[in-house]
Formats: C-alpha cells, structure tokens, sequence
DNA sequence: AATGCAAATGAGAACCATTTGCAACTAGCT
DNA sequence: AGCTAGTTGCAAATGGTTCTCATTTGCATT
C-alpha cells in the first residue's frame, strides 16, 4: 500500500518536526500503527512491531504511544475493564460501539451527538473541551 | 435525614433478599454511600466509613461495592485518569460532566441523546445494553 | 568519516489500584 | 446455644503501565 508509506513518511515528519527522533523502534511502531484497521492495545501492538524489528521492548511501545499521543497523532481508549486500545489520530472524530459479547469495535459518527453534547456543555456553563461515548451492545438476535 | 435512613433499611432488604449478609461493616458501608452527593472513590469511601465502624478494612469497601454494583445497588464510574468512584443506582439515568480543572462532576440528562444511541445502535444492527457519556469541560471565561 | 552529546533504548524494578488466599470471626437459621 | 456457610482483616499477589539506569544511538557539527 504506497498510501500507507506516504502517511508513515508524513507521520514520520511530524515527529521531526516536534523535536522527536525517528528510530528504528518508533519507525516499526509508525507502520504497525498506520497499517492498523483495528484498536490494537500496548502489546498486540508490541507482537506485530516485533515482526519488522525483533528488538522493540514493550517498554519503548509504551513510551512511543505517549509520545504518539502527545503529539497528538495517536489516540488512546480505555474501553471497559480492558487495557488500553490505541488508533492513529488520522480519520475524523469518531465513537465507538463495542459488542460485548465478541469484544468487536465498531467506529461511529453522530453529528447530532456531537451538537447536543456542546449544548449540554454551554447550558451548564461550560466549554467541551473532549469527550467519551461508547456504547456497549449486544448484536440483534433474529 | 429519616429519607436516608428508610432507603438504607431498603437497601438492606435487597441485599438479604440476595442471600447477602448484612454485616456491621457493610451496613456502615451502605449508610455513608445513601448519604453521598458526590461521586467518591474506594478509599474516600473507606475514610468516611471509618467514622461509623473503625473495623472496616478497605478490602471489605472494595468487596462491598463489588457485591452492590452486582445486586445493581451500586454504579461504578472510570472517569479519565482516575481511579473508580461510586454513587448508588437509586437516581434515574444520567451521564456526568467533568470539570477538568477542578475534578467536579456534574450530572446531566439528556432524553434526545439517550434516544439518539439506541438508534445508532439500531441502525448498525445492535441492542444497546449500556452506555457511557462524559463530557470533559472547562468553566466558560467571562 | 570522526566527534560530542542529548535523546532513546532494553531490562527489570517500581508503582498502585484492585483482587485474592487464608485463618479467624459472625450473621442468621434451627 | 450451636451450626455452618458467608464474611472479615491482613498481607501478599496481580497486572497494566511507568520509571530507573547503564548503555546505545541519532544527528548536528567539525
Ligand atoms: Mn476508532
Ligand atoms: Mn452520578
Ligand atoms: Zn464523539
Ligand atoms: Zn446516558
């Protein structure tokens, strides 16, 4: 996918740019996480970036997502009792909705969500500065 | 308040009718969570229960919420960055939001966005089960 | 190409909220 | 009062994540 590569070589700049070296441990890291269609956690992510450079410690996995995070390229998500989940911070604004019996995690967007929380946010005096919405659910029977 | 203690004998009922005992310990446990407006941790809550039965152990806090979130008693909330805190289950539904200077959680209700996610949940398929909302705010300036 | 140095690394220890094992206790029933 | 399964306090364990530190490495500069 060449469309991966530009994004890794882009994503790669923006840690530059930030003061950020690009090591061999973080490049490996990059491309695991913008080849991802999934919400990998720390040491999935640690499993797969293995595979490009056996030396990656979960130490430096960790250290990289925050750094990541802080740059504000990666997210962070703390679904229910689960350790944490990770996604490039690349698509627009989304939800989540998990199904509770697979663990599977479904991305979604509500504009009118969206609205009607920024509302409930100034009627109560305040600015919403970022929010959480997930939905746990179980599949439809029939 | 006798409001609060009514609802205490309640809530003692519901525990016995599920082959719960009621301890001395649990019983202080149960008064301190009825008479709680906010939203406390663990230890918070042992630090208070403290005050009406020395004995009780933060271990038994823990065991107790446990037993009442699973008796449906109690709600167990994991706001950001932040160890679990805890608020009975006797008020309607509602989702927090958090003051992300000060720590202060504000609740709210909101019929359309409670409506809103049971049809995205619908719509992709899915019963909704539960949710979680919150709304992390700063105070409007000015 | 060699140098210098701050940033980054791997390994393992530390952290810390929460859970658990166990021997001593006790609520609730006869 | 006595029985017994549930409950307790304590201490130790757990497990995801962060930190420490000696060593390595990226990269700007000669
Ligand atoms: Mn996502
Ligand atoms: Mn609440
Ligand atoms: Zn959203
Ligand atoms: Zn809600």
């Amino acid at each position: 996918m060449r469309q991966s590569k530009n994004r890794i070589v882009e994503l790669e700049g923006i840690l530059r740019e930030g003061g950020v070296r690009v090591t061999r441990q973080r490049a490996a890291i990059l491309k695991i996480l913008a080849e991802a269609e999934d919400h990998p956690d720390a040491s999935e992510l640690h499993r797969r970036a293995k595979e490009i450079d056996a030396t990656v410690s979960l130490s430096t996995v960790y250290r990289t997502l925050s750094a990541l995070e802080q740059q504000g390229v990666v997210q962070r998500h703390a679904f229910e009792n689960a350790t944490a989940r990770f996604e490039t911070a690349d698509a627009p604004h989304h939800d989540h909705l998990i199904d509770i019996e697979t663990g599977a995690v479904i991305e979604f967007r509500s504009d009118k969500i969206e609205q009607l929380q920024a509302e409930i946010a100034a009627e109560l005096g305040y600015d919403l500065v970022r929010h959480r919405l997930e939905l746990y659910c179980r599949k439809r029977k029939e």
